[in-house]
DNA sequence: TATTGTTATACTCTATAACTATA
DNA sequence: TATAGTTATAGAGTATAACAATA
C-alpha cells in the first residue's frame, strides 16, 4: 500500500515549496537591505526604471512594472519628498508629468546594486560556479516557462 | 569603463530575483488552487502538521510552523467550524486543547495534496527528469544553507 | 511566576470608487 | 468619451498588549 500522508518536513523534497519558501526569505532579506537607505522594494523599481529611461510618466512606469496608478501615486510622493525623483512636466501630455531622477537619486544607485549583488553571493555560497550557472539557466526557463515578465515581480502589483 | 545601470530587465539574470519572482507566483497560484476547498495556506500546514502527528496543542503547532498563537487561534476557530478538527481536552495539560483531526478532514487530505502535485508538474513541464533532480538538490541545498526549516515556510507568521 | 489560550485594539496595507484636468 | 493623476474610504490583514485559567 502507498503512504497517504503528506507531512510537513516532505515539502522540503518538492520543487514548488522549495521556491516559495526561498522566494520569501530572500524577498524579506532584500526589503531589510534596502530598508536602511529609505526604499522599499516598490521605490527599488522605480528608480531602476527611470535609472533605464528617464522621464517616465507615471502612467507608463505603472504599466511596466505592474503598480496600480493610484498606488504609483503614493511612491512617487515619497520618492519626491526624499529629493530622490522630480515631477516635471511632460513635454508631449500636458496630463502627465515626466518623472525624472535627481542626481542625488544618481548618487544612490550603486547604493542599490549592492543588496542583490550581496544577495546572490550569500544564498549560493554553497554552489560552484558551475552549479551557479545551471542554476540561473534553470531558474530562467521556469520563469519564462510559467509565463513572468522578466524582471517584473508579481507582488509589486 | 562599466556599466554603472542596472536595469529592470537585468533583474531577470540575478538568482535571488528569479527565485523571489517564481516563489511569489508559485506562493499565490497555490492559495488560488487551495481557495475552492476553503483551505488558506496557514489551514493547510496545521492539517498537514496534524496528519503527521495528531493530537498537538495550538502552542505545540505554533512553535513547529512559526504561527504566533495568537493568530493560531483563528486559524483553529475557522478549522472548527468547517468541522475539520475538533478541541478536545488534552490528557496532560487542563489548559491545552489537543486539536484533533475529523474523519471529514481525513477524507479531504487527498485533495489536499493535489495542489502541490499539479504545480510541479506545471513549474517543471519544459524540464527533463534529470534537470528536476539537479534543479531540486541545489534548491535543498539552498535552503539548509541559507538555515530555513525543511517544511517550514517563513511567511506562515 | 510561567504557560495556554483568548480577546481587544490599533496599525498597516490594499482595493475600489469617485473626482479634476486634460486629450 | 477616454486618459493621467489624485484623493477618500472601507476592508482585510497583522502586531501588540492585556486578560483568565491552569501549571
Amino acid at each position: 500500500m502507498t503512504d497517504t500522508t503528506l507531512g510537513i518536513a516532505e515539502l522540503a523534497a518538492r520543487i514548488p515549496f522549495l521556491l516559495s519558501q526561498l522566494g520569501a526569505y530572500l524577498a524579506d532579506d532584500f526589503e531589510r537591505r534596502l530598508a536602511p537607505i529609505g526604499v522599499d522594494p516598490r521605490a527599488y523599481a522605480v528608480l531602476l526604471a527611470l535609472a533605464e529611461c528617464d522621464g517616465q510618466s507615471q502612467r507608463e512606469l505603472s504599466t511596466q512594472l505592474g503598480i496600480h496608478r493610484n498606488a504609483m501615486v503614493t511612491v512617487i510622493d515619497t520618492l519626491e519628498h526624499q529629493r530622490l525623483v522630480q515631477r516635471l512636466t511632460h513635454p508631449q501630455n500636458r496630463r502627465a508629468f515626466a518623472v525624472t531622477l535627481t542626481d542625488k537619486a544618481r548618487d544612490l544607485l550603486p547604493a542599490l546594486y549592492e543588496p542583490i549583488d550581496a544577495l546572490e553571493d550569500e544564498i549560493t555560497a554553497g554552489l560552484s560556479a558551475e552549479e551557479r550557472a545551471v542554476l540561473l539557466k534553470l531558474l530562467q526557463r521556469l520563469s519564462a516557462g510559467a509565463g513572468l515578465i522578466p524582471g517584473v515581480h508579481p507582488r509589486l502589483g
